[in-house]
RNA sequence: GCCGGGGUGACAGAGCGGCUAAUGUGACCGACUGCAGAUCGGUUUCCUGGGGGUUCGACUCCCUCCCCCGGCACCA
């Protein structure tokens, strides 16, 4: 089924038709190492994860680019703050943000682009965009664009010009000649880092980078440029002014996609609202692949609502799925060939791929996906109550195993040392001869103990199974 | 003010010009169980922000109003 996706530029959805053949460029506007890693981050990266392991497994050959921006007024605002080297504070936010993404799961990066690598590139698009008359050296020695010299801008955002108001969050700076015009270049003031330059030293404006590194990797056009919501105003504007005012080709990019925000009890989550979730304070609560789960079980365009109770009800729900594929796993091992449930099975296994396909084919429907999915689920369930053969339960386990790795579920296993294991399945076997005995106070005990401990004993009709929390 | 997104059951949240308006959570009942858990079956009084219009038929399309969220020139 061919893909379709809401593309911000034309606000609606259109079919997917990659550039080149099954070739897909990918662009997603990474973050600003300069703080914690937060909810917000979270899900933009999951749901564009999704996005990238979803054009993989239709078989386009996907290059997933990001940036970082690793010089930046906040950088150099914490550099006043906390008296670190800018690249210090760099490096320590950023290691912590990978190590965040690894255990989320987003595997799909090809590239993380540092902007303080590509110099060279933004140094000559911005000679290019003078040249061209579409960006001037202010008194400072900064370079801002001038966006009156570009007839689309206001495109992407629906915005007109006269429209907008000046300063309704940030204060215009006065060396510009228009309001709208951004900055490509910022000389440098005492004490701040800064790289070399014809206008002199200094570092490179928020916009620049982004289009640098595109250019560069993918040539003047590409397939799809990914970010949150908020940054559709200026900053996609900006890329896209940029871009086109100096390599004259339009579209820079096909398909502009927008995530929604997350929300704290219906207010954007900051730092000074005091409403502000690193994503390891929720990884000290709550396991990864439940905070995954949570971000995909929204359609990625819809706002998020974060709160503990709806990670603690999302968790409830993931575990159902993941219940039913752990199910799955153990039946597999020891069922015989076929089994009374196996018609059942084999029909819905023949289906629910499709049904997949055609929900995560509609704007990477994540939540109509996992609709698919808990409905798939029940008919396994219930196959295995009334018996499923090893055939078709392997088939079950291979459509689990297609859609985990699109969706990133189901990857975490939590085994315990020989030693552990080897002391729970005694504890199990003791059990069970008190539980032969009739003495349900000691099986009860050794069950209450562990339950205790984190870890579950679950009496099913094919003996004892254990799990820890 | 302007631009964009949205208002669906107790809660979260999909979909679609007509099909029981998904799915999950919660609650209740039943089956299974020594009990529990997991699972299955059933129930949770027909829930689409207000008002118009188009249509044989609107939650879906159009208009209008109200409300919420985001953006408006350095936020994922």
């Amino acid at each position: 089924m061919a893909i379709r996706i809401y593309n911000s530029l034309s606000r609606k959805k259109e079919e997917f038709v990659p550039l080149h053949g099954n070739r897909v460029s990918m662009f997603v506007c990474g973050l600003t190492p300069q703080d914690q890693t937060h909810m917000g981050h979270a899900k933009t990266y999951v749901a564009f994860d999704v996005v990238a392991r979803f054009l993989r497994h239709k078989g386009y050959h996907t290059f997933y680019l990001q940036n970082v921006t690793d010089i930046e007024d906040r950088i150099i605002q914490k550099m006043k703050s906390t008296g670190r080297a800018w690249n210090e504070i760099v490096s320590g936010y950023f290691a912590e943000y990978l190590e965040v993404m690894e255990k989320l799961h987003c595997t799909s990066v090809d590239v993380y682009a540092f902007a303080t690598d590509y110099m060279d590139e933004i140094i000559e698009q911005i000679q290019g965009l003078i040249r061209k008359g579409h960006a001037y050296v202010a008194e400072d020695r900064s370079v801002y664009f001038d966006t009156t010299t570009f007839a689309g801008w206001g495109r992407l955002s629906g915005q007109k010009v006269e429209e907008l108001r000046p300063g309704a969050r940030v204060e215009v700076e006065e060396r510009k000649r228009h309001p709208a015009d951004f900055v490509l270049w910022r000389a440098q003031k005492p004490g701040e880092p800064a790289w070399d330059s014809p206008w002199g030293k200094g570092r490179p404006g928020w916009h620049i980078e982004d289009t640098a590194i595109t250019i560069r990797h993918f040539g003047p056009q590409y397939d799809l440029h990914g970010g949150a919501t908020e940054l559709l105003f200026p900053h996609h504007e900006a890329e896209i002014a940029q871009a086109e005012s100096y390599t004259g080709t339009s579209p820079f990019v096909k398909y502009w996609m927008h995530g929604g925000m997350v929300m704290v009890r219906g207010e954007e989550m900051h730092k000074s609202l005091g409403n502000f979730w690193p994503v390891t304070a929720a990884l000290q609560r709550y396991e990864p692949e439940v905070i995954r789960f949570f971000l995909i079980n929204v359609q990625y365009r819809g706002p998020i609502d974060f709160s503990p109770e709806l990670l603690d009800e999302a968790k409830r729900a993931y575990d159902r799925l993941r219940e039913t594929v752990r199910t799955v796993e153990a039946e597999r091992r020891r069922a015989p060939e076929s089994g009374p449930g196996d018609r059942d099975l084999k029909v819905a296994s023949a289906k629910v791929l499709t049904d997949f396909d055609a929900a995560m084919s509609d704007d990477f429907n994540t939540r109509e996906a996992l609709a698919v999915l808990f409905d798939y689920a029940r008919v396994v369930n219930k196959a295995i109550e009334v018996g499923a053969g090893r055939t078709a339960l392997e088939e079950t386990a291979r459509v689990f195993q297609t859609i985990a790795r699109v969706l990133g579920l189901f990857e975490d296993r939590s085994e315990g040392s020989t030693l552990v294991n080897g002391l729970l399945d005694l504890l199990v076997s003791l059990r069970e001869d008190a539980r032969k005995r009739k003495d349900f106070a000691a099986s009860d005990r050794i069950r209450d103990a562990l339950a205790a401990l984190g870890v579950t004993l679950e009496d099913t009709r094919d003996g004892v199974r254990w799990k820890r929390k």
